[in-house]
DNA sequence: GTGGATGCAATGCAGTCGTATTGCAACTGG
DNA sequence: CCAGTTGCAATACGACTGCATTGCATCCAC
């Protein structure tokens, strides 16, 4: 076994390369050579690693997902043990919303696959498992327990993401409406 | 002043024909040729009417919006005069919801739009203004007045689209969600 | 009629795309 | 030390892209 490189390693620099120029050109000037060149590697290279195009997309998908896994579970971390639900709430969803300038760029990327995952129906299995576990968490949390009120919630939080994006709202503004929807579900109206 | 044809029409035409590409195959499947051929006329032609392929984006993405538009003013006209304010939001947002297969088409061209947009900032000035003018209206409806509710709502309403979209949810889901969220907003269990 | 504007088709061009192929250097197990 | 696997670069290919150009009907104003 000649050769020792870590697959893995190159990979993800080749999926943060994509992600870069996704994210400030969008996901349709994405190529390999561009890839390639954003990531400072030959394009040849970024064929070895991913047999077609494809595959790299949905690597890079897998990446944007597991990103994503990795913020939420880090903000809640912060908040130590047994967390108030109403704060654990507010802190997960802000860890997801594209507040500033760096989760921006996440968020781009995110939107670009929404839209890429609409028309590639089999690519977005991983999607729906991640919304649907959400969803679940969510609900056992809320007062209520109520499933379709976690499904709004989790709804309001995408809408939030893709105002933040196309610069419909500001942060502060989907803070605020982050905030009047966690008043409305614990029905206390600033006790977090 | 010779030959008498109509702009306008040949225009949609066109934009409808492009709308109709990008809803099954996505907005990068989008190209001249492409939609030439998708409205049966020759690439020639639709190089006459749109000099340019980002002219040809900016009128399809305005047909869009205007095609909302009007869905939710017919829906709201079908209510009758003075509609309870509960009822009204919740057909003018089932009415802008891709519940059924057509105007699944039209959600997924606006979502193709949407991440177009996040990417090319200018291009984005009529969403916002219409996204505004929603949410005031909104929340001049709503009992409380309030505006981080209304913007709430409409991130709900955006986030259930998306979600429909990719499968998340399904039409029950998005609707009961909904139901919920107007629960919540008016205090009423179930008066509508 | 006829000059001129217009509607539209056809073709050409330079560039980019994804991918297959080829070649070579580097390294490693025996 | 060397066969063989692997990492990677380079190139070639056909398809496609947006756009400019050209040419030719068609129609109106005069």
């Amino acid at each position: 076994m000649p050769k020792k490189v870590d697959h893995q390693q190159r990979r993800t620099l080749i999926a943060d390369a994509l992600m870069r120029v996704a994210a400030d050109q969008g996901l349709e000037a994405v190529s390999l050579r561009h890839v390639a060149t954003e990531a400072g590697v030959s394009a040849g290279m970024v064929q070895h690693y991913f047999r077609t195009k494809d595959e790299m997309m949905a690597f890079a998908l897998s990446v944007v997902r597991e990103r994503s896994q990795i913020r939420v579970t880090e903000a809640v971390a912060r908040l130590g043990e047994a967390p108030a639900p109403r704060l654990l709430l507010r802190t997960i969803i802000a860890a997801l919303l594209p507040l500033d300038a760096h989760t921006r760029d996440d968020g781009r990327v995110a939107l670009a696959f929404l839209a890429y995952t609409a028309v590639r129906p089999t690519a977005a299995t991983g999607l729906r498992e991640g919304t649907a576990q959400l969803t679940a968490f969510i609900a056992s949390v809320l007062p209520t327990n109520d499933v379709a009120a976690a499904a709004g919630l989790l709804a309001l939080m995408e809408g939030l993401g893709v105002y933040l994006l196309g610069g419909q709202y500001t942060a502060e503004q989907a803070l605020d409406a982050l905030d009047a929807q966690l008043d409305l579900l614990f029905g206390t109206p600033a006790t977090a």
